[in-house]
Parts: C-alpha cells; sequence; structure tokens
RNA sequence: GUGAGUGUCGCCUAGCGGCUAAGGCGCCAGACUGUGGAUCUGGAGAUCGGGGGUUCGAAUCCCCUCACUCACCCCA
C-alpha cells in the first residue's frame, strides 16, 4: 500500500474537533485580551535572519528555521512573538505609548519534538510597550490569571523571579563574571534535581565550593518565609538587587488589587528564563499534574526594541502557549464535549422535496441557527439520521411531503430519540432555546 | 545535536523462525424500503514502515533507512 505523505516531524494537522478545543480556547484569550485594552496585530510569519539571530542566547540560535529565499535573502521563520513586536515598535516610532497589543500566531523552533514540544506552535502573547511602570507587570500577570481562570484552570502557580535581584545574587555569591548564565541554568533546575543534584552539577562546572554555599545562604527556602524581606539585609550594597526586589514588591503590592489572590502566584529565587533579552521581573506558569513544562513563560525586556531602533523602549509581556494549555486542559478534563458546531441537521427526503428542504436550511440560518443539509450522494434517513449521530448533531430536521403539506417540520432530538412536529416558523426559535445552543 | 524504545488492516492490539497473519473498534450490507445510537447475521479491508541480508523457510534474527515516542540540551 502506497504510504500518503506526513506532516513535517514535529508539525500536525488539526483536526476539526481537535479545532474545535483550540478556538475555543483562543476565544476566551482574545476576549481576556481585550477586555484589558489589549489591541491585536499580526506579524509575517518569515524574517530576515538578521532580524531574529542573536536575540535568544546561543543555544537557541540554532533551533531558528532558517533557509535562503528565491532571492537568495537569508530568512528565518519567527521564534517567538517577542522579537517581531519589538521590530514592529522600532519601526513604526508613531505608535502611541504605552502600545498594549495582543497577537495569537505560530512559532517555530527547529527542535527534537517531545512530550508538549512541537516544532511549529502556537504562542498567545500579551505586551505592554512604552512603559517602566511596575503596573504594566502586574497587569500582564492579572492578564494570565483571568484568562486561565476563564479556561476553568484552579491549581496553578505563576513563578515570579527578577533578573536584576539574579545578578546581585551572582554577585554576592562571587560567580566570575560572564559565568553567570551558566550558575543559573543550573539553579533553574533545582524542583527539578534538587539542592544535592545543583550543588554537585555546579562543582561539576567547575564553581568553588565557597560560591556554590554563598548561593544556597539565599536560595535556601524557609518555610512561609517572606524571600525578599529575607533579602533585603545580606543584598543590601548590591544595587542591581536592591532594584530587583523594589521592582517584585511593586509589583506584588498591584496584584492584590488586581484581584490576583497571593496563592495564585509564589516569587520563586530558582526560575530562571532562558531567553537573552530579559531585564527585569520574569514570570512563568507550570502546572503540577500532567508534568509538561511550564504553560506560559514571559517578563521584561527594556532592551529588545533598542536593539533594533538605537534608542531603548522599555516592555513587558508574557506568552500563553496554545498547544500545552490545550493539552492539560484535555488530560485534566476542562473541555465542554462538542465534536461539532453544527446545531440542526436538514435531512434530504426525496428530489421533490430538496427545494424545500434548501430553504428551511436558508432560513435557519439566517436566522442564526447553524444549520447543514446532508450532502451525501446516497440518501436514505437512515443514513442522515447515522450521519447526524456519527457527528454528534443534536438535532435532526424532517421535512417529508407530510410537514410540507401542513407546513410543519418534525424536529428530532438525537440524545433521547424524541420528535416533535412544529409550525414551520417556530422551527428556528425553537432551536436557539433549545439547551446545546 | 546526543541517547534509548517502538513501527502488524482506517484505529487499538495478538502473533516473537514453520499451516491461507488472529481479535476488538470502526466501515459496508441485511434482519428493519420516512428514523440513528442497542442486538444478531454476513462482508470488504494487511505484499507485517521501507530497503538489503541470514535461513530450506522471516512479521519474528542481523544491517541500513525513514517515521513516531521518551529522555538530555533548551523551552510554550
Amino acid at each position: 500500500m502506497a504510504n500518503p505523505p506526513q506532516a513535517l516531524r514535529g508539525m500536525r494537522d488539526f483536526l476539526p474537533e481537535r479545532m474545535i478545543l483550540r478556538h475555543h480556547v483562543i476565544g476566551v484569550f482574545r476576549r481576556v485580551f481585550e477586555r484589558y485594552g489589549f489591541a491585536p496585530l499580526d506579524t509575517p510569519a518569515v524574517e530576515y535572519a538578521d532580524t531574529l539571530e542573536g536575540k535568544y542566547g546561543e543555544e537557541a540560535d540554532k533551533l531558528i528555521y532558517k533557509f535562503e529565499d528565491r532571492g537568495g535573502r537569508q530568512v528565518g521563520l519567527r521564534y517567538d512573538l517577542t522579537v517581531p513586536l519589538a521590530r514592529v515598535v522600532a519601526l513604526y516610532p508613531e505608535l502611541p505609548k504605552p502600545f498594549k497589543r495582543y497577537q495569537i500566531a505560530p512559532v517555530w523552533r527547529a527542535e527534537r519534538p517531545q512530550k508538549g514540544r512541537y516544532r511549529e506552535f502556537w504562542q498567545c502573547d500579551v505586551d505592554t510597550v512604552g512603559t517602566s511602570s511596575m503596573l504594566a507587570d502586574a497587569e500582564i500577570l492579572a492578564v494570565l490569571h483571568d484568562a486561565l481562570v476563564q479556561l476553568g484552570f484552579r491549581n496553578f502557580v505563576m513563578r515570579l523571579n527578577n533578573r536584576k535581584l539574579l545578578k546581585g545574587l551572582s554577585a554576592y555569591a562571587g560567580v566570575p563574571e560572564g559565568e553567570e548564565a551558566s550558575v543559573l541554568r543550573s539553579v533553574d533546575k533545582l524542583d527539578k534535581i534538587g539542592e544535592v543534584g545543583v550543588r554537585t552539577e555546579l562543582l561539576e562546572k567547575g564553581f568553588a565550593a565557597t560560591v556554590v554555599d554563598r548561593l544556597f545562604d539565599l536560595l535556601a527556602p524557609g518555610e512561609g518565609d517572606d524571600v525578599l524581606a529575607r533579602l533585603r539585609v545580606p543584598l543590601a550594597d548590591n544595587p542591581d538587587a536592591q532594584q530587583g526586589i523594589a521592582e517584585l514588591e511593586q509589583v506584588r503590592e498591584y496584584l492584590g488589587a488586581l484581584g490576583v489572590p497571593e496563592t495564585a502566584y509564589r516569587i520563586d529565587l530558582a526560575m530562571v528564563r532562558g531567553l537573552d533579552y530579559y531585564t527585569g521581573p520574569i514570570f512563568e506558569t507550570v502546572v503540577e499534574e500532567p508534568r509538561i513544562g511550564s504553560i506560559t513563560g514571559g517578563g521584561r525586556y527594556d532592551h529588545l526594541v533598542g536593539i533594533f531602533s538605537g534608542r531603548d523602549i522599555p516592555a513587558v509581556g508574557s506568552t500563553l502557549g496554545l498547544e500545552r494549555i490545550v493539552d492539560v486542559m484535555e488530560a485534566l478534563g476542562l473541555f465542554p464535549e462538542e465534536k461539532t458546531r453544527t446545531q440542526v441537521l436538514v435531512t434530504l427526503f426525496d428530489a421533490d422535496t430538496t427545494p424545500e428542504a434548501l430553504r428551511l436550511a436558508t432560513e435557519l440560518r439566517g436566522a442564526g441557527v447553524r444549520a447543514e443539509v446532508y450532502l451525501g450522494e446516497k440518501g436514505g434517513l437512515k443514513r442522515q439520521l447515522a450521519y447526524a449521530n456519527n457527528q454528534g448533531i443534536p438535532w435532526v430536521a424532517l421535512l417529508g411531503p407530510d410537514e410540507i403539506a401542513r407546513g410543519e417540520v418534525t424536529l428530532r432530538d438525537m440524545r433521547d430519540g424524541t420528535q416533535q412536529a412544529v409550525p414551520r416558523a417556530q422551527v428556528a426559535d425553537r432551536l436557539k432555546s433549545a439547551p446545546s445552543g
């Protein structure tokens, strides 16, 4: 048997049933984003390679899909939605600030697919550009919280940290200049491999035992302690750390008023983020149940726009990972069952009555009912009902000569098999008031 | 990019050197010619991912290749 062509590795087809789930999630996100005043934006999937390269860090650069186009230009598929946003902000200085935008679109990464990781996947980004106020950072977190709650998530924790604080922490521990990234990468694994694992890894990397000890002096989590308060004294003479602490304190202050409960976030010194461009607060959300990594990730990036325009414009934002969120929601059973969007199948009785059935479908659509006419070449009521049943279409409209003569339509409820003759003029209203709308 | 595991009808799975590769789901037809989802009966559908090799004989063993999955790296 001939093997039909497959989708590329790590890239997937989304059949209707799955698209309905995705649209549900995207719909919730759009509503929430717009409720906070974020405006829609879209950018090309392909960018000049120069635009993308050197923004994410050495490792990540290798994961950019790059190729040469017909004109010999070096181009790449966008790696995230943040860099294209920075490019847009640099290119259109007239955009009024603060500029608040959201973007829901696919991005590409040339890495090996794995659980919860694809080569083509959708990100849902919200960002505020043009303000250094921690109000913007707090608002981003409030939006994330709101969006996840709207979807039905209950047990999730947004982890907060701050790059400036991490920088101060490294300095305090005596990490040599230029080695911070390597240290932080190990620290990031704390919840995965534990303190012993991180210590071992750092020692193997060649860091002095005193450095590792000093690092853990401050990382050590005390029961219910206020992390920021605890750090203020030891890091008193480090301006970076003080700034980072102050930023987080301000964010924390605003979150309450924005309706984000204290249980929904946690300051976590061991949370680092890989991408190079973050400069201040950083955030991510992890869920425990299906271990799938983070479902959101973001932070402040005050110098990214400046790389493009020569003039820094502060910005902060976050991504919600669509595929991971859909995967998690599916595992948690957070989706309403919905195989089809069709509300009613209009059946065809025979060639003579077909025009009347088409007219009925047209009437229903005009009234806002999602109505489908059976299009199969082989007719037969049996086949048409089986089709409705398989598709999960909740209602079937039957109109043969009897109904037409009486000016009625027989409406069959596919769930319990009951049916009832309804005057033609009332069919749409009846369907619209039906429980499964 | 590195390592490990798995590829058998559309889907899930049995078979692990030897009769025409077995079963479930789904599909098709009928019992039921204005009526689905239950039940029963019958039917179609697989050169066992692809290529090469070992053997009298390969879905079963070996090599190569492709795909998928998982882990590392990194991340949504």
